[in-house]
DNA sequence: AGCATTTGTATTCTTCATAATACAACTTGT
DNA sequence: ACAAGTTGTATTATGAAGAATACAAATGCT
């Protein structure tokens, strides 16, 4: 159930634990090289679980190609194989998210539906409680890789100025201009949460993984949250990154992020 | 050894996914406000286990505040209990945190040598493959409760100009000055991972627990690392808010982080 | 060669999650 | 009051995960 092959993991609690940790330090960069790994034994200790249980993780990490056992020798990783393709996401890649046109990520559509958004998100967005919204969930994949689970939400009285269709040729933020609607502010919060069983199957990983979740409010001129963007990112193919600068002189002095200065510049530039 | 009386998740498999399966549909709003829950009976045929299995699952929902149960009458879910009270991460206090000297807080060390520092930290740093470097690890307290677990490295080269008792009076960034060092740009990078043996202890959560995961590179301005910070923080009790505005005209239009613009300022002033 | 360390394999025993069942205590509705 | 629902509690049985142990095979180092 895991990304490509057959990648089993493993069924007890403990042996999934082991592998999860590994499994993140691994994709982590915590480790990288070689031999690092420790015995079997030392893993043992470390983890306070008997060396069956160890090696029920190793073997699930083995067969998912993530490190290489020897007899004799030891167990090392192969971090080549995972030398991180993740996706960089600052300040500036960050905005083609919000219009929901990846360049060349595709997406999947989960779910599609008009009906009642969860509380917290209608009290976010400043809701009727039985107001509906447009609910959709979506896969997003680079490469036919998995690696984002966004699920929005938009009042239904400015979903419906556009179709289903327009959705999936036009970014959501020209529709919603195009609707009248004057986009103003955004408001992201964001956290950590575990990948639940739905959610790991469309994303590919296992149960239990930790994702990078990211909750934005999209606002108008008047206050109306006009889009609720609830996503979850898989952290080997996702990172958000925030460059730094020091700025100001004296009492004043303080940090700042830097944006729109990074070397890789791509224009906004939705294809039709 | 899951925490002091913290949120404890089911050992079980099945139990678990039950528990995750709900959590989910509690904090997604499918389940909301009151009666809602069906019967112990009902849960356990939907899911295809055992009522002791759903009782588990709903034991440690109940522990964890989210649903309420009542004899005879039925279980019903508790959603105003969600009222976030974590410790918002701005951009304000983002940077107090850097200065690491938090206004609430208290802070434990947990460990404190001068060694090599992992690969990953010295490549990121610029540092050379036998080079020392000040290695520190702190759990940083709100209220007696752990929320974030800091890696600190900082070269040996400069660590030497100051004492292990300067760095609990003073701010390092105060340090680093007087040391010289001309502060000038950061990178920080944003993602998420698990919760190991140790740091689950620490933290007082769970082994498995998703945790928030922030590493900084503090540079000087040419450009050699000064200061490594690996930080793990708690979902439920951190977040990182990030408003944003969308500035600009025409084809400039972009958003950027509105920063010192947040209600709350608090002026950068160590307590000396 | 010889020793230490590693993974591979096998065995036995224990622990614990789960299933299945029954019954008590409680609430709500008719 | 009664019936039908609910949660709480207890029981036993079973299977799988895990723990503990021993030993074989392979590798690396002195």
């Amino acid at each position: 159930m895991e990304g490509s092959g057959s990648t089993t993991l493993p069924e007890g609690v403990k042996a999934r634990r082991v592998y999860l940790s590994l499994h993140d330090q691994i994709s982590d960069g915590r480790l990288c090289d070689g031999e690092t790994l420790p015995g079997e034994q030392r893993l043992a200790e470390t983890y306070s679980v008997s060396r069956v249980t160890v090696r029920r993780a190793l073997q699930a990490l083995s067969s998912a190609g993530l490190i290489e056992k020897r007899v004799g020798s030891g167990t090392r990783v192969r971090s080549k194989s995972l030398t991180d393709k993740r996706a960089a996401m600052n300040f500036n890649t960050l905005m083609p998210q919000l219009v929901e046109m990846g360049q060349s990520t595709t997406a999947r559509l989960l779910s599609f539906s008009y009906s009642l958004p969860p509380d917290y998100v209608a009290q976010a967005m400043g809701l009727g409680p039985s107001e509906k919204a447009q609910i959709a969930t979506r896969v997003r994949l680079a490469d036919d890789v998995p690696f984002s689970h966004l699920t929005t939400f938009v009042p239904i009285h400015i979903a419906q100025n556009y179709s289903e269709n327009d959705l999936a040729t036009t970014p959501l933020y020209k529709l919603l201009e195009r609707s009248g609607v004057q986009i103003d502010a955004a408001h992201q919060s964001v956290s950590a949460s575990l990948a639940g069983p739905d959610v790991a199957e469309a994303l590919g990983v296992a149960e239990g993984s930790a994702l990078l979740s990211l909750k934005r409010v999209v606002r108008d001129v008047d206050g109306n949250g006009v889009e609720y963007l609830s996503g979850l990112y898989r952290p080997d193919m996702f990172s958000l990154e925030m460059p730094l600068a020091r700025v100001g002189d004296g009492v004043g002095r303080h940090w700042e992020p830097t944006i729109g200065q990074t070397d890789q510049d791509m224009p906004e530039q939705p294809r039709s």
